[in-house]
DNA sequence: GCCGTTTTCGGCCCGACTGTTTTCAGTCG
């Protein structure tokens, strides 16, 4: 373990942490590890790094910050210091495995991963394929041919991921290059393009794009950016580097006059280029990344606008640049008005600290108007989630009062009840229905029995769906990005039963949720199904992430304002919420 | 190890599911 160059950043403080808790429950210790797992995210949540409030507040700054007390917070400064943290190091000692990647295989946990290095010497994913494809790990206690069938198939899923990161954990790196390549001496424009721009929901590599007249100076500036570990080339216009979160970056410099056809070339998709080329040469033109040339001569280049004019094409949004039916569009005048960040007015899945949110309702409500926002539901978890301690009818019914007390208190500001009940395993609800038509805005979900049959997913979730009191189902899919696969569950049959009921389709815009996804938000966007864009946040910090990636998603999904109920005011939201109810009841 | 409108000790992490078992350990949310 080298000496860290560069105090440790706040995402590798939290992945110590949890190496920590990964350890301590592998022990059975006990509720030492669900302290560091929360303090973990509690560091992720911070807006500022670690380093910095320890340099300007020291031990008691770091103390100070939730779920970090004075253990936790003696560790993160060890690690802040000398870029290590003496515990984990003995931990990883006595038991030297890849504990962090050994337990992402889902169904394997710190305790079977201990047992597969005692018993058979494994220390990593690698190691452990290569045992189940023996039949090794069978004779375990425990575990027989299935678990090695459950382990492979959980491997081959992780591998199916590869490298790609969620846009929610590349995004805020990708603007902080942006910012830094925009303070290079010289430097006339900069922007970070490929699927960044396009916010495709994970991630593989980043694409950056300058234009400047020494490229060999922001090419210098670039490759000696402290995140970068490696340099793999750095040529006259190109420069490719390895970051230190294992991503690979790369950075084109072009002339001004091409900073536009460069743009649209580094945005991609490789699809949308190769039809947009298609139409140029059509027209016996050439277009590459310098411009829209006729012969030699430039007729386009400076601004990607110029460039789809020159084609006869109106702007197309980087989100709808997949080549799957947008420049047809295009051409036929009929590209949609996309929804705009900034234009949500609320926020209809929230947790609060009734469940397993972090902060209070007012806490929730003050941090969304600080935002912008003008309204937001409150959804705490409900019964059967037992570890959020679910709310039952009681708790409910005394939350919505608290609700009311606290909305005489607002100024400028509404905050509905609400609730995330659980779809249970034959489609019923957890909360009964005399309790939920008290509530203003009901959000059923799926958090359990994921491996359900199609049919059987299918069934369960239309049977929710036609109780009159849901409004909103929210993350249809339960997936989780690069953790937990969709369910099985007809998307057609949902988009058609929400139409046929007036029920809402969430779009969930936890960086690692993202659903519904793109593909199914265009489906129902054309089936005329209404939309909500929703944090779900658990913490104040989460809030900003249906603007970011809601949005984004809805974007890609070819959404309009119009189609997305919560970028409607509070009283027409609610009621369209309920109008939708009405029409079933009939 | 953290936390506090039950406040410096004593709770917190509980129920369901899975794959293995024959009474349960491990994992997940």
């Amino acid at each position: 373990m080298t000496r860290a160059r560069h105090p440790p950043s706040n995402t590798e403080v939290a992945n110590a942490l949890r190496e920590m808790s990964l350890f301590l429950e592998m022990d059975g210790v006990p509720f030492k590890p669900r302290a560091y797992e929360k303090a973990a995210l509690a560091v992720e949540a911070l807006d500022r790094p670690l380093a910095e409030i320890e340099a300007k507040q020291g031990l008691k700054g770091v103390d100070a910050l939730p779920a970090v007390g004075k253990g936790i917070a003696e560790r993160i400064v060890e690690l802040l210091h000398t870029g290590r943290m003496r515990d984990l190091e003995r931990l990883r000692e006595a038991t030297p495995i890849d504990v962090s990647g050994l337990t992402a295989v889902e169904g394997l946990g710190p305790k079977t991963a201990k047992i597969l290095y005692e018993e058979l010497g494994i220390r990593d994913v690698r190691a452990l394929e290569k045992a189940c494809r023996e039949g090794r790990v069978r004779a375990l206690p425990h575990c027989g041919e299935k678990t090695e069938q459950n382990i492979l198939r959980g491997i081959a899923f992780l591998a199916g991921v590869g490298s790609r990161r969620p846009l929610g954990a590349v995004l805020p790196l990708a603007r902080e290059i942006e910012g830094r390549l925009h303070e290079i001496a010289g430097v006339e424009q900069a922007a970070v393009a490929g699927s960044v721009r396009r916010r495709k929901e994970t991630i593989g590599d980043l694409d950056f794009l300058v234009a400047a007249r020494d490229p060999g100076k922001v090419a210098q500036a670039f490759a000696s950016m402290p995140d970068v570990t490696h340099v793999y080339a750095r040529g006259a216009t190109k420069t490719l580097v390895r970051l230190a979160n294992g991503m690979d970056a790369d950075l084109r410099v072009v002339p001004a006059a091409s900073f536009g056809a460069a743009l649209l070339y580094f945005t991609g998709s490789k699809a949308h280029n190769v039809a947009l080329r298609r139409i140029a040469q059509l027209e016996g033109l050439k277009l590459n990344e310098y411009g829209l040339f006729r012969d030699a001569r430039r007729l386009a280049g400076r601004s990607e606008e110029e460039v789809y004019r020159a084609l006869g094409l109106p702007f197309v949004p980087p989100e709808l640049r997949e080549d799957t039916g947008e420049i047809e569009a295009a051409r036929a005048g009929r590209l949609p008005g996309l929804i705009e960040h900034g234009e949500l007015r609320g926020d209809l899945q929230i947790q609060t600290d009734w469940t397993d949110g972090a902060a209070s309702i007012e806490a929730m409500a003050l941090a969304a108007k600080a935002l912008g926002l003008e309204y937001i539901a409150i959804t705490d978890h409900t019964r059967d989630l037992a570890m959020a301690r679910g709310c039952d009818e009681a708790k409910l019914l005394e939350q919505a009062e608290a609700i009311r007390k606290l909305n005489r208190r607002l100024r400028g500001f509404r905050v509905f009840s609400g609730a995330e009940v659980n779809i249970r395993e034959d489609g019923s609800l957890d909360v009964a229905d005399e309790a939920l038509a008290q509530l203003e805005v009901v959000g059923a979900a799926i958090h359990a029995r994921f491996r359900q049959s199609k049919t059987q997913m299918t069934r369960r979730v239309l049977r929710a769906m036609e109780n009159p009191h849901v409004d909103i189902l929210f993350h249809p899919t339960a997936r989780l990005i690069g953790r937990r696969e969709a369910v099985a569950l007809d998307v057609d049959a949902v988009i058609a039963a929400a139409k046929r009921t007036g029920t809402v389709l969430e779009i969930d815009a936890m960086p690692d949720r993202l659903d519904l996804r793109d593909e199914y938000v265009r489906k129902a966007v054309s089936a005329g199904v209404k939309l909500a864009i929703d944090s779900d946040a658990h913490d104040p910090s989460h809030l900003a992430y249906a603007d970011e990636f809601g949005v984004a998603v809805a974007r890609r999904g070819w959404a309009r304002k119009v189609d997305v109920v919560n970028a409607l005011p509070a009283t027409r939201c609610l009621a369209q919420l309920k109008d939708a109810r009405g029409r079933r009841r009939r």
